[in-house]
DNA sequence: GACTTAATTGCGACTGAGTTGCACAAAATT
DNA sequence: AATTTTGTGCAACTCAGTCGCAATTAAGTC
C-alpha cells in the first residue's frame, strides 16, 4: 500500500522532510514565514521551498504576502480571510462576514490590510 | 514658494526622480512591478525604493504582492480591490460588490487571489 | 529482505529585489 | 553665501528563492 499524502490527486511520497514541514504547519495558530522557522528546519531550504510548491500545486498549503514583505505559509483549511495590520503586522484568521458572489471567478485566497483596533 | 507634493502633510520635494515614478504609474491602467519599469528609470534602484517607501507612508501609492512573488506598485485611487489569478497572474482591478462592515478596522487594501473565468 | 527506479534530497553556486552607509548635490533657511 | 536639510548615486551588502547535479531514499516488485 502505498504511503501518499494525499493518495487521490497526488503522487508525492511521505517522506521525513515532507513530515516535517507538515508538522510544524500544523502546530501553528497562525500562518508562519520561512523565518519564523529555519531554525527549526533540519533539511536544506531548497527542500523546503520544492515541498512548499509542491503542497501548493496539489492544494494542501497556501501562502500569501504580508505588508512585511515576507512570504507566509498555513495548511489550507476552510475558506477564510486574512487580515495584516499595516502598523503592528499582525495576521489575523478572519470569518468573512460576506460571502463574495463573483461569478466565473474562483476565489482562493483573500487577503485584507489595513490597520486593527488597536492600532488605529 | 515651496514645491511640495502634498503640501499639507508632507514635507517632501517634487524631484525629477519624484515626478518620473508618479507619471508613470499615473500613465499606466494596472498596477507596475519593479521589473515592469526598471528599463525606463533613470535613477538609481535605491532612490527608487526609498521614494517608494516614502510614498506609502504619505499615502500616495499602495504597494501589494502578487503570486508571482513580485511586488506592484499603483497610484491610491478610490478604494478597490485586487483579483489575481493564479493561473494567468493577470491583475484586476475589482469595485467590490459587497462592503465589508468591520468594526474598528480600517480597511486599506483587499486582495483576492483565485481563478480567472479564462483559466477556470 | 534484496533489487530497481523514479522521486527526493543536500550542496554549492547563482539570481535579483530590496537595503544601507557614505559622500556628494540640490534645495530651502538663516 | 554660509549653513542646514533633504535627496541622490554608488558600491557593497543581505537574504529569499532557484537551479543543476550527484548522492540518497521511498515505494513497488520479486
Amino acid at each position: 500500500m502505498k504511503k501518499e499524502i494525499n493518495p487521490d490527486t497526488s503522487s508525492l511520497k511521505l517522506t521525513t522532510a515532507r513530515k516535517a514541514i507538515l508538522e510544524i504547519l500544523h502546530h501553528s495558530k497562525h500562518p508562519l514565514s520561512y523565518e519564523d522557522i529555519k531554525n527549526s528546519l533540519l533539511m536544506d531550504k531548497a527542500t523546503f521551498y520544492r515541498n512548499i510548491a509542491k503542497f501548493e500545486e496539489e492544494g494542501l498549503i497556501d501562502s500569501f504576502e504580508s505588508s512585511d514583505k515576507k512570504r507566509y505559509f498555513e495548511l489550507r483549511k476552510s475558506p477564510h480571510a486574512h487580515f495584516i495590520c499595516k502598523v503592528c503586522q499582525k495576521i489575523e484568521c478572519m470569518n468573512l462576514p460576506c460571502t463574495f458572489e463573483m461569478e466565473a471567478y474562483t476565489i482562493e485566497n483573500v487577503i485584507i490590510k489595513g490597520k486593527c483596533p488597536h492600532c488605529r
